[in-house]
DNA sequence: TTTTCCACAGCAAACGTTTGCACAAACCTT
DNA sequence: AAGGTTTGTGCAAACGTTTGCTGTGGAAAA
């Protein structure tokens, strides 16, 4: 037999298939010398049920998708096995979907979403993203909504973020309890509220310290290539600086591989601080003294607001703004 | 009105749903001008088909699994990346299980494909996993099945893998050409294939160039802290090795940052080589010289060789194993 | 004119479940 | 012993599509 169906099952033990249906899901209505007889039989079978019917008869997939720029190396794997363990844990299932970044890919994916029925959707907006105009088609839905690290600013969805302010208060001012007064500061894609905030914080900090800021002592790249080439670049104004932020993992590596090529020694000739999960840091001797953020709690915490929202639980928009704390590990 | 359907249009029109869903799917049994009205309409009220129904009625979910031990931060992301794209390409989605390594989940994993009427699943093994009799019910069901990087000797299922004894001669070829006769060798989880091949080929191509194994300068270890203490441990013996084998990237790190605590210049008083998709090396400076395999490749071969048993163009099992190259940059 | 054929549209069954309702038998009530 | 309630089962519709078959009107062929 192909596979055996509840009907099969209704047939070989002369009963109604609604009565099958009901023995296997333990609904009460029926006698525990079927519900036994029943169970056996699909045991013996080896029945499983056709989710596609399931689905298609109780309206949901089962299925919540994640909608994210890329896989990339240094934020995402933690953030996905935590999303993916929550999801699994209450039964669902992931599907994922990339955006390579561009609007068009996730205006197809929002599609896609609708179509596949899926009942809730977590989102790390592509960089292309300026609004959130092309989600309506899930929102109209009522289909929930998360987003989370790379966000735009809305009140209609929950949100999972760090304090991207805190974050590099707490980095520029132990760069400057330790003395550093010139302060070379690496940036991501301007196009990123996430790095225009941390961008804004940094420059307030400075401010609150009383520390100058000096537009030639900063600049933005796109990964650790073109960081590396801009840190060569800072390190080569004067005066010079004496230590660097970096507010990402990718240009944390573009700079030390830049000070590794100018032969310079980590903390003694020049100090560096991170904004990290703590994984890449490992990589170096001295590890590198980081405020540390969890891409597994982010993903987690995402997770739960979503299954939240799907079982009516939370009712209200929630904003969730993650704590991070100083891990020093000697680069400084 | 909640979501349109083909009936509603069908409805509104004046037609029969069959009609409706001919027009839409632009079948030629229906005439150009209704089948424009029908176009229309459904633009005009969003209408997008329910993939549910689709699905119970086609017999199938439009989807493909990805079973994978756990989200890491360095093979994988590049394979997943290579993965989805090539499935959403050709029209699927992609779902992702993870196993954590154990065999129960990887277990499970098997029965949610079949539950969900997976169309192909990618598997790349959990250590636990001895043999593939739990892929039964999947491979019993005629669902096509491809392993990948961390796989098991078979001969039922394609395969993709890159050739271990090969990338492990290359880099110990190298190493001997640059004059390096005592070769420290960092390698991984000693459960797995991938491991047992590359230490195989370690020792073999040892012997082929007349260098004798140490007992002594190799360890295993599973992950890069584990790496570092076992590279210390390895550097201390007599005669000191003059060059790393490194068979993954963790273990380069670790080996990397054992080299850099005992303040040794790389390449001039030890050399490194390791296997690598080409991320991690360059975090150093010197960058890491090593065998490249690239782990999109494997994730775009193989998600290719499931597309083609999903249609049939493929009928008997095929093992590909991916070539690799040398990548000089300096620490050797 | 009659026959043949084709283009188009409708009918109805099917995919495998779930579930509201009806109904029979058995069990309590007074 | 008549009525009411419980317990277990069956019937049939529904979820939204797709598709083989049937049937009609009209054009082309004979």
């Amino acid at each position: 037999m192909n596979r055996p169906t509840i009907t099969d099952i209704a047939r070989l033990l002369q009963l109604n298939p609604s009565t099958v249906s009901r023995a296997l899901n333990n609904h009460p209505d029926v006698s525990p010398e079927t519900r036994t007889r029943v169970q056996e039989l699909a045991q013996e079978l080896g029945y499983a049920p056709n989710q596609l019917a399931v689905n298609l008869r109780k309206r949901h997939s089962g299925l919540i998708a994640l909608l994210v720029s890329e896989m990339n190396m240094f934020f995402n794997p933690s953030v996905f096995r935590a999303i993916e363990q929550e999801v699994y844990a209450n039964g669902y299932h992931l599907i994922i979907l990339q955006s390579n970044n561009t609007l068009i890919r996730e205006k197809q994916n929002v599609q896609i979403c609708r179509q596949l029925a899926v009942e809730g959707v977590l989102v790390s907006l592509a960089s292309e993203a300026q609004d959130l105009s092309h989600f309506a088609p899930l929102l109209d839905q009522k289909v929930p909504v998360v987003f989370f690290d790379r966000i735009l600013p809305q009140n209609h969805s929950c949100s999972v973020t760090i304090d991207d302010v805190e974050i590099t208060r707490l980095a520029v001012q132990h760069l400057a309890d330790k003395g550093h007064l010139r302060i070379g500061g690496l940036f991501g894609d301007p196009n990123l509220t996430i790095t225009r905030e941390r961008f804004r914080g940094f420059k307030q900090v400075l401010q609150e310290l009383d520390i100058p800021f000096e537009e030639k002592h900063i600049a933005f790249a796109q990964d650790s290539e073109q960081g590396s080439q801009q840190a060569l670049k800072i390190m080569e104004q004067q005066p010079a600086i004496t230590a660097f932020f970096t507010m990402s993992d990718e240009l944390m590596v573009g700079a030390v591989q830049a000070i590794e090529q100018k032969r310079m020694r980590i903390p003694e000739e020049i100090a560096i601080i991170g904004i990290s999960d703590g994984f890449a840091p490992e990589f170096y001797n001295p590890k590198i003294t980081h405020i540390r953020h969890s891409g597994y709690e982010v993903g987690a915490e995402a997770a739960r607001l979503l299954l939240g929202v799907i079982r009516e639980e939370i009712k209200d928009p929630l904003h969730v703004q993650l704590a991070c704390r100083l891990v020093e590990l000697g680069s400084v």
